[in-house]
DNA sequence: AAACTTCGTGACTCAAAGTCATATTTTAGA
DNA sequence: TCTAAAATATGACTTTGAGTCACGAAGTTT
């Protein structure tokens, strides 16, 4: 028997050569601007050999949008585990999420040309399940936060189910996302936009829901500081406090 | 001097021509299945008559855009004459949003792409001034009423800044709409996904500002069967309070 | 060392966006 | 009515880039 390890190890390796490299380029030219051929001649293999890898160009897409995702799901853990008011850790969240956007502020560019459905249906069953159990948990952190709230009793019996609370902060994140990443609306000139008023959003929000203690009751803006120097002080800090 | 108006009635009619089956095939086949050669066929012109129009398939898609946008531009001016509270109105606008997903399901995804800084470059200097004035005109619908309402004492002092409430109001909206277009998202099995879901997330929302009276002040799914009934009784209406 | 499997690749095909010289129609002037 | 000039529709073309495949090299098994 020989030494199959070695060359999974290989494959991996390379996979995530064209992965890396991939990611590079679209960070430069967007993913329409992604050019396979190009792609094959930085990383020194052939076109074909990407194709060894993956099934269509917005397959290659997936993968590097997998390899962000994993990044995601990284600060997501982290964030959960911050000591603190359960409110705190939901802010730790948010916190993690605008740092991400700092961090690859291409990655959502991608992440929603793979939303439309022309593009997914495209993608490889293999590629979209990792996309699914990675997606997943990132949700199931946020949606394990609501539920520890709930049971700790910050979040009142008469606000809305678990699942409509996350709907809206997900809903908050992703059309702050949308609306950060284009020249041409209204909105570029507002003081604090995106992240500062996204912060003061989730605020409004989830003083709606009533999750305490509420935003009148506490000094956030010194939570948030602590938050990013506890947490993600490694990663390069935005001030959305100021 | 001949007949200049005719020339410029035939240009625009056969502009709208190329619009709306442009409109009809993105419809079916999304717009990465568009194929210039199929609609120039249908038509019943060549393909180098549709780029007398368009500078670009982008740019094309911008048009369409457009078209819809006059769409929202009525709808949403016609949800500002609602007579009622404030709030109401604000609710009125949320309607004409959602109505306006079921009229044209496929206009989101559209939208969608031409944020993409890849697709955005591509179109005309001209539609894009267009496009900004019609996108303009409904955003300051959203924010006359919003300064209405503050200034009948609806919305208390203490609120967040205008823009802000209506950055967070578009987010939600915006949000939902790409989670509603996802297939893959674990909130499709969610009671009342998408559109009832949004609808009671802006009033989380409207509560955590302030603006009055509050959801538990009153009867928000009676006004809204109202505003449905008296505005948009013609556009096919799906309830979303059920 | 022969048979067999795995994997990389150059050279191809194919689809579709975009261009342009030419033909055709329309308009303006006499 | 005829002619010159302007506008515009188009078939045939170019170009770009995604995706395929037969073949050969390298490695593995018996």
């Amino acid at each position: 028997m020989a030494i199959p390890d070695r060359k999974e190890r290989e494959w991996a390796s390379r996979e995530h050569l064209i992965l890396e490299h991939a990611d590079d380029l679209m960070r430069q030219h967007g993913y329409l601007g992604l050019n396979l051929d190009h792609l094959a001649e930085r990383i020194e293999y052939s076109k074909a050999t990407i194709y060894n890898h993956f099934s269509t160009k917005e397959d290659l897409l997936l993968g590097v949008t997998n390899l962000h995702l994993r990044t995601r799901e990284e600060l997501f853990s982290r964030a959960l585990t911050y000591e603190g008011l359960s409110r705190e850790r939901g802010l730790a969240l948010g916190v993690a999420d605008i740092t991400l956007a700092h961090v690859h502020p291409h990655g959502f560019p991608l992440f929603q040309l793979l939303q439309n459905p022309s593009i997914w249906e495209k993608t490889s069953e293999e590629r979209r399940q990792r996309f699914g159990t990675l997606n997943g948990t990132c949700m199931k952190i946020s949606a394990e936060l609501i539920r520890q709230a709930r049971a700790l009793g910050d979040i009142p019996d008469s606000a809305p189910p678990d699942a409509q609370i996350l709907f809206g902060i997900i809903s908050l994140s992703k059309g702050a996302h949308l609306l950060a990443q284009t020249t041409h609306t209204p909105f570029t000139t507002m003081p604090g936009f995106p992240w500062q008023a996204l912060m003061a959003n989730y605020h409004v929000f989830l003083d709606g829901v009533g999750w305490k203690p509420l935003h009148a009751d506490f000094d956030y803006a010194a939570a948030e500081t602590r938050v990013r120097d506890t947490l993600f002080s490694r990663e390069s800090l935005p001030t959305t406090t100021r």
